[in-house]
DNA sequence: CTCCCTTGTATTGCATTGCGATACAATGTG
DNA sequence: CACATTGTATCGCAATGCAATACAAGGGAG
């Protein structure tokens, strides 16, 4: 129900390593121009600009001047204008000004809240996360399977290794992540390995793996050992091991993470005693239910 | 910088009590019909009502079809099956091919996330929140001000009261929480009381206290005080206690609350131990900076 | 300090785009 | 099995959003 249907290119893209800041090329951040402008006569353009220009603030910057928004999203400067001004009459972004330039407005949480408030699958999982994260002493999260990323839906923060690592909603790619490599395993190979080449492997950190070949060797190692393992691929010296979370019919839906600092664990002991942990409470979020993400009315 | 403007009321309003789940009247979620219509002529109007279409989902139901939405909305039904054709397209809505009903997407938290990233608060409180929480163990959540509202940014769940208290985003009335008591103890008298007389004092609990003096009280209680303590107004067995952050120029921003099941602790034992670390905490954070919720580039 | 260049803001006539009434199809209910 | 209800498709009209352009306001560089 996800996963099929035409994959609305998502903005958020590949979300860079963050607090890698580099000063992020200042490229073509969002889409092609009429990517869904097809002769869809339902299809409201104006909506679509709209999210263009939001798209614009996710290549990295924090604040952007109208003129950046018009270049970023290939929109008019007057068109530009007119989305910019509304979104900020409406909350979704917010002027300084002093500087007159604009940023992401918190009223954006409450369109997120709007998704999580009804979050089955993190609404069941939660106690059992608490509960795991209080067994082991460290970070464990919950993200949910998206096309070809996982999005955290639910993160236990401890002394964190960064607070971007502590942030709901964040979307990364599947193919460098223990929680996505643990989804792959449980996909159908084919599938799997679609999913890997044509996503787009960009390298978060010098660690990450981007070949094909190597990726795929890691997911049969998922598929085979019941969870995934990682070592520095989002973030340099961070461990992580994950376990997929399954539907009633044995799709996967997510999966349970485990972040540790390599400061504090070995491999061995990462495998040892929390990759049980991860699949053990996976396993437990699993269960049935004919919707697994969302809570039945 | 955020307080002033004239707000531009929000689609969520006063989140009900959430998980009470009653039936939750099948009012007109949405705000009247023009508000922003004034005669701009750079608001784009279509904008104004998709953001309508999705404010129909913060009524408490997870799913609408499109005559529900188009009457929640007061739009025709075919302005409604508009929106919501392009909402679905761009992936903010999800459509359950069965029942043919309409659901936030996940591709919401996309747009949460925008705000997160760059929540310079957030960041700069989470490690000082982990600490306090692991220090008492018990729940420890930021909230930003923002309007007559607090938002959740940040939260350390436990063994927790319920998933709906772990979700970033959510949205309360300042009046009736222990942070929204904190913060206004921070304002100018007269400001304060602008904000509460002017709040939709609805009830969340039996136990909210919705008269203006008792909570003006409350709040002159946590000016004393330096902490705003509350018992059951927003989850029945909840105590809480809360500390304004507060930006270089003394005006709050935030608040750090801490809180807590009345089994496991005593009004007594939470005032003595909680609220000195909840201080504590919350000053920590405050210190200065121009800006103190986003973080310059 | 002042000029100039860049960036944000306001205006306006035009036609594209979104509008809503209505007709049609499909569910599932009595 | 018929009917009520809800979702889907069509279409002509004009209101609404469009882009070009003119104007104002900062902010560096010299």
């Amino acid at each position: 129900m996800r996963e099929s249907g035409p994959p609305p290119e998502r903005f958020s893209g590949v979300e860079r390593g963050e607090r890698q800041d580099r000063p992020v090329a200042q490229e073509p951040v969002a889409q092609e121009p009429d990517s869904h402008a097809r002769k869809d006569p339902l299809h409201v353009a104006s909506l679509e600009k709209a999210f263009r220009v939001m798209g614009a603030f996710s290549s990295g910057r924090r604040d952007l001047g109208i003129t950046e928004i018009a270049e970023a999203t290939g929109l008019t400067k007057s068109a530009a204008q007119r989305f910019v001004h509304t979104l900020t009459a409406l909350g979704y972004l917010e002027r300084d000004e002093e500087t007159r330039r604009y940023a992401p407005g918190i009223r954006l949480l409450d369109l997120g809240f709007l998704y999580l408030r009804h979050d089955a699958l993190a609404e069941r999982a939660s106690p059992f996360l608490v509960a795991a994260s209080e067994r082991c002493g460290e970070r464990v999260n919950l993200s949910e399977f998206d096309g070809s990323d996982i999005v955290y839906t639910f993160r236990i923060p401890k002394r964190t290794m960064g607070y971007i690592n502590t942030v709901v909603g964040r979307r990364l790619p599947a193919f460098a992540t223990s929680g996505g490599r643990a989804v792959l395993a449980a996909l159908p190979e084919d599938e799997a390995l679609r999913i890997v080449t044509q996503a787009e492997r960009k390298a978060l950190t010098p660690r990450t793996v981007t070949d094909v070949d190597s990726i795929m060797a890691g997911v049969a190692d998922a598929r085979r050992l019941g969870y995934a393992f990682t070592d520095s691929e989002i973030l340099l010296g961070e461990l992580a091991v994950a376990a997929a979370v399954l539907d009633h019919r044995g799709h996967p839906v997510g999966a349970v993470h485990i972040s540790v600092s390599n400061g504090a664990w070995s491999e061995a002991r990462v495998r040892e005693d929390l990759a049980p942990l991860a699949m053990e409470t996976a396993q437990t979020i699993s269960r049935p239910g004919p919707s697994t993400r969302r809570r039945r009315e």
